[in-house]
Formats: C-alpha cells, structure tokens, sequence
DNA sequence: CGCGAGCTTGACGTTGTTCAACTAGAGTGG
DNA sequence: CCACTCTAGTTGAACAACGTCAAGCTCGCG
C-alpha cells in the first residue's frame, strides 16, 4: 500500500491483520482471488459502511475504529443492534440473507475498512471449507451478541440494560475500565431501547452511587462487581 | 424405517424430506456418514430436544411438529428467541459458539426429529462446501428472525408485540389465517416480553375489536391488514 | 363432585415516555 | 470581540404504559 494510494483511500486489500486473520486457512492463490476484488476505503464519523435495503455485494473487514450495526424502521427510529471494533469482520450476517442488507453499518469515528466482494468470498468458501468453518465462526460470534442483547431487552429495566451495555462496551469494544465513548447520549439510548432522557437520568445515578465516573465522553468503571450485580437483577 | 423401529423411535435418520433437502448436495458416500451418526427420536410436549448448557454434540431435523427456542436467565425467567415448525434444521447457530448450546429447544407438541452428531456434520462439511454454504444460510435465516424480533421487543408496545407474533406464526409457523396455537398464554407472554395478563388484555381487544377471533387456543386472523398497520405503528 | 391448571379481569403502584425549559460549548459572521 | 445560532446534554413535571397482586372463571380429569 503506497502512502499516495493509502491517502486517496484506494489500495488493494492487504491490510496485516487481515493477513494474518486468513493466511492460516487460505492459500496464496485463494488469497489473491479476495484480494483482486478487494478495496480498502476509510470512513468518517457518520458514514455508512454498508446501506441497509441495497443489494449485499460486499462484506467488510474493519481494520481500524468503531462501528455501529442500525436497524432503521419504517417510523424512522432507528435501534443499535451491535457495537463492532477493529479487528473485525463485519456484515458477514447479509452474506446470506436474500440479497437485500438487512442493517446499515455507520462508521462511529475514523474508520479503515476492506470491503470485500461477497461472490469472490464465495467462490473461495467453495474451494475451500476450513475458510468456511472459519466465516462460520464468526458469523456465529454476531449472533450470540445479538442473543445477549435480546435478553436484556425484553426483560430489563433500564438500570440492568444501561448496565448491560457499559459492561459491553468495556470487555468487548474498548477492552479497558477508562474508555473515550464514541457514542452520543441518543446512540447509547437507541441501544438501550429506551428514551434519551432516561439514559442520561440513569447515568447520573450510576455516577452519584460512584459506579461510574462520568466527564463528558470520558467514562471510567469505579465498581465493576456492582455493575454486574445491577446487570443480573434487572 | 420399520413400523417396529419407528414405534421405538429408533431408527437411523432417513427422513424423506431430510433426503430431499441434501440431496442436491450431498454424494451418496457423504449422505452415508451423516446417517451412521444419526438418530431419529419422537419427543412430546415439553421434551427439550437440545438443552442450554449442556455440551453442543448434535444439531436437529425437525420433521415434525413445533417446536420453541428458549433461553433460560439466572432469575428462573424465560425469553422464547423463535418459534419453528418442521420441516427445518434446528440448532445450528450452536453449532460453532464455544462448545456449549446458548439455548434449549423444547418440542411445543408431539415431534419427530433427527439428531445429527456436529462432528460428522463437520467432516461433511469438510469434504464439501456447497453444503457448507447451504447450512450457512439455514443459519444465516434463523439470524434474521431473530433480528426481527428484537425490533419489535426494543420499539413497541403490546399491542405491536402481539400483532408481530400472530404475524409470524399464521405466516411462517402454521402457514395459514386459522390455526391451533401449540402455544400457552404464559409462552405467548414469554415471546412478547411482557406479563401474561398483559397480553391476554390485548387478545381481549384485538378479539372486541374484529382483528382475531379467539377461541380458546383456536385463532383465526380476520383482518390481516390491521395486524400490520398495528404492527407498524408499535 | 371437587380439584387444579390455564385463563381472564380489574385495581393499584412503579416505571418509562413525552414535553418543555434550561445549560454549556462550538462555530459563524458582523 | 461579541451576539447569534446550533447541537448535545441535562433536569423536572405530567401523563401513559406496564407489572404485580388478588380474585374469580372454565374446563378436563380423577
């Protein structure tokens, strides 16, 4: 990747985790058949990274930032179904869906993203099944998330899925105690599933009670332990 | 399959549908190793088919009946995740979490299923990938349903729950406007989300109303249109 | 005939949404 | 340098939605 390439956002996909992520299980000719279709691209806060309602032509492989997966309805609200972080692979759930993304994918902050063509994808899946097992897996990671998620949806209160998504976002997204949100009041709460009001009056109980720190976007956990005891009493 | 045989409910997994399923996919030889491995076993009401915890050794054919999709919380409470009416592939999205199943299936009524060993799905799986693709998309479905029912448990209110789940089962369940529901009132509830009372309210007013007619676990959907306008404003 | 499980209805307190007002910071243009 | 404006965040009060509790119902079964 050249630094002129790299600056206009255009370059083959050869990013070294990617390399790294594939190379176990793929071949150099296989390789070069994902890389041939492959453009890597950056993205900015608020951009789409895949459209939800356009054809699924592509999956990516997010190698720098954070992202949001957004169901919007038919009402214009919208609601956070997974928060991803670099490395990921991502879409990987459209792949198979009826040819129409089932979910738009906005980049959260600076973004580097590969995005892969879906029928190169295939063609390699059919040459070879480790790579299958391997995409399998992923996919598979998704979907529990999403179960997670689910749970804490139809069952909790506020308290348990604002808890719930802290939790979240520390072991899996910024995989530390002390993180810099990148989400707004109203994208925490498009993921909570409840109002923005109610998120912002639960962070501050959380911040009284000295369960978390709270300065802006600047969020540390002080007491993990009573976070997950909130999280399991609803 | 002997009469003697299927009366015990043992026999290997020869299915016609299953046959008619794979057929397209798999070789002769292949087909063979999927049924070495294979039992075919009748469950009734209330049967767990596969159940949350335990270590993931098979996946299931479900040949018969219908069956639901239950994750079972600390607190003793349940979440029904989906709802599936043979014939179709069930727990396959355990097949590649870490080993254990996310969730149980119970059979709802009397079921006929197939487990099939994952290893020897596997092996297949290995040897050929257009059948690894086609389990992908069994999977990749189940996926969808789920996402579905998560916006209508984050956005909506009873009424919109209870509309999206009679939606669901007179269209992908039982396939027809007039069904015996194999479900309880306190199931019902445990798929919408909310209390059982609450949705016997809302039966009760779709009922006064003209939208469903309601006789006991007899269900007719009279005005289909005014399910989805309900369904759509929440 | 009586019992129990599933179902139904209404009253009441809790939880959550909506609305409206207010604050703080960032950007803009005179 | 100071209004002006726009956006994000915050707080409280009024009202609607939901869960819980308690009571009564129906139907199948011993």
């Amino acid at each position: 990747m050249t630094e002129i390439s790299n600056a206009l956002g255009l370059s083959n996909c050869d990013d070294f985790l990617f390399n790294l992520v594939c190379n176990e299980f793929l071949s150099a000719e296989e390789m070069e058949i994902i890389q041939q279709s492959s453009i890597q691209l950056k993205f900015q806060r608020g951009e789409a990274i895949i459209k939800q309602g356009a054809r699924s032509t592509h999956i990516a492989y997010l190698s720098k930032g954070v992202v949001k997966h957004v169901y919007e309805d038919e009402t214009g609200r919208n609601l956070i179904l997974a928060i991803s972080s670099a490395p990921n692979l991502i879409g990987g759930a459209n792949m198979f869906y009826n040819g129409k993304n089932a979910f738009t994918i906005f980049a959260l902050e600076a973004c580097h993203a590969c995005l892969i063509d879906i029928s190169a994808l295939k063609q390699v899946i059919l040459m070879n099944s480790q790579f299958a097992l391997k995409l399998f897996e992923v996919a598979s990671d998704m979907f529990h998330d999403a179960i997670f998620n689910f749970i804490s949806l139809a069952h909790k209160h506020v308290n348990g899925r604002v808890a719930d998504i802290f939790i979240y976002l520390s072991r899996s997204i910024y995989k530390s105690e002390k993180f810099t949100l990148s989400l707004t009041r109203k994208e925490l709460s498009e993921f909570a599933g409840v109002s923005q009001e109610n998120v912002i009056t639960t962070l501050s109980k959380f911040k009284h009670e000295g369960i978390i720190s709270v300065e802006g976007k600047s969020i540390e956990i002080l007491d993990f332990d009573k976070l997950i005891k909130i999280s399991k009493i609803g």
